[in-house]
DNA sequence: TGTACATCAGTGAACGCGCGTTCACTGATGTAC
DNA sequence: TGTACATCAGTGAACGCGCGTTCACTGATGTAC
């Protein structure tokens, strides 16, 4: 705007303020999210729980959606931390697998909000993003996902599963996972077979049995 | 109220009207549901669109969450009767396994927004439902379910699955439906591994390759 | 080193809007006598 | 069969509310000279 006056003006350095202000007010939609829906996170009830005016928003987001935008991308490096903490407690393959997958639930199960924007797909459904931005929506949580294939490749190449596709089958016990934890919090009170979840990595990661294991295929 | 005026009166027959303006009502809110999202299921919204003022519907509903139940009714009646003619399309157990298993993720990708209220969990959250409305909402979509235990109880009874607990394993089933079309719906993007759908449903309820079956475990 | 000034984050008041809900009402329908 | 009346579905006006968004502003911060 008043670029025309000051043509070759340095670009000033952001004050400390700015960004602190832009996590406050990120930290307080986690809040809305956290004890209502995705619906209670209104602009101006962010402004309300960061303790500012609701105009000062604008400084630091275009709209509600763009707040939201930031704290599904704050959930997603936090599932990632998550599943590679998982990983981490754990030394062999199959344990590891297990850690992940029940560090996936878990998360789901104790943010069931924040899971829900994430994978809701409402929020993706934005007409207004151009390319770049939609190939950023794109590639958001795929980090999350490479632990999942990480783990599923370190169980076929130590002879634990029968697959021969990692990606494949983390893809499908991602699928699985997502089915539960969705399913389980629409319907708490639909009895739940004992043990489904421990088939279901199991089945979907094909692994081996141990008492057959140590052979690469099903059988001798 | 005026009842203490003429104690024993009938109770009225109710007008044909009545019952068709609730029908309208709901279909007024379906259309809403599909050309936009469950926010946009306003009670004014609904009025406007069943061509009737606001306070009309309260002769109707008590509020806008009942008409969001009464659409969520007839999503998963509609649904039931989906799969039971996928069911009925074929002869062959497989067969009618994988035409249920199309016929489900078939209704989830044309309905997507009717799809995310069955299961999106907000709505069976409300807190003023007493016993019997939440034991209702617990089995609704029971029946649907029960479409999918049929299929493959159909398969174990025909040796076509190495399966011996018909309800655990179409509860795998559902488990893996439901994810696959959340995501789906989710990730547009994700580069999917080409026959994951046929994979999950074998999987999941323990198909016997056709090479391998007439026996009635995996191995003579 | 001092000082005048540009920059910037946030304020406070105000707007128009769609919402859910209320209220008294209207006019058609069906029933009692 | 006629008629007076109760019932009922839907109307129209009005309310208060929280929302997103705008605008001119204030006062502190940092920079140019």
């Amino acid at each position: 705007m008043s670029d025309l006056e000051t043509p070759a003006r340095r670009t000033r350095n952001p004050r400390g303020e700015g960004d602190r202000l832009r996590s406050e007010i990120v930290a307080a939609a986690t809040v809305l999210l956290q004890e209502g829906s995705a619906a209670a996170v209104t602009l101006r009830a962010v402004a309300r729980g960061a303790g500012i005016t609701a105009p000062a928003i604008y400084r630091h987001f275009p709209d509600v959606d763009a707040i939201l935008r930031a704290v599904v991308d704050t959930a997603f490096a936090d599932l990632e931390r998550r599943l590679r903490a998982a990983q981490e407690s754990r030394e062999d393959p199959v344990g590891r697998l297990r850690a992940v997958s029940r560090g996936y639930l878990d998360f789901a199960r104790q943010q069931p909000e924040h899971y829900r924007l994430m994978f809701g797909g409402a929020w993706d459904a934005s007409a207004g993003a151009d390319d770049v931005q939609r190939a950023d929506r794109a590639s958001i949580g795929m980090d999350a996902f490479q632990v999942l294939v990480d783990v599923v490749a370190g169980c076929v190449e130590a002879g634990a599963s029968a697959g021969d596709d990692a990606f494949a089958d983390a893809s499908a016990l991602w699928v699985g996972l997502h089915g539960l934890a969705g399913l389980r919090q629409t319907t708490p009170l639909f009895p739940w077979p004992r043990g489904l979840e421990d088939d279901l990595v199991t089945t979907l990661t094909r692994l081996i049995p141990a008492g057959e294991r140590t052979a690469s295929s099903r059988r001798p």
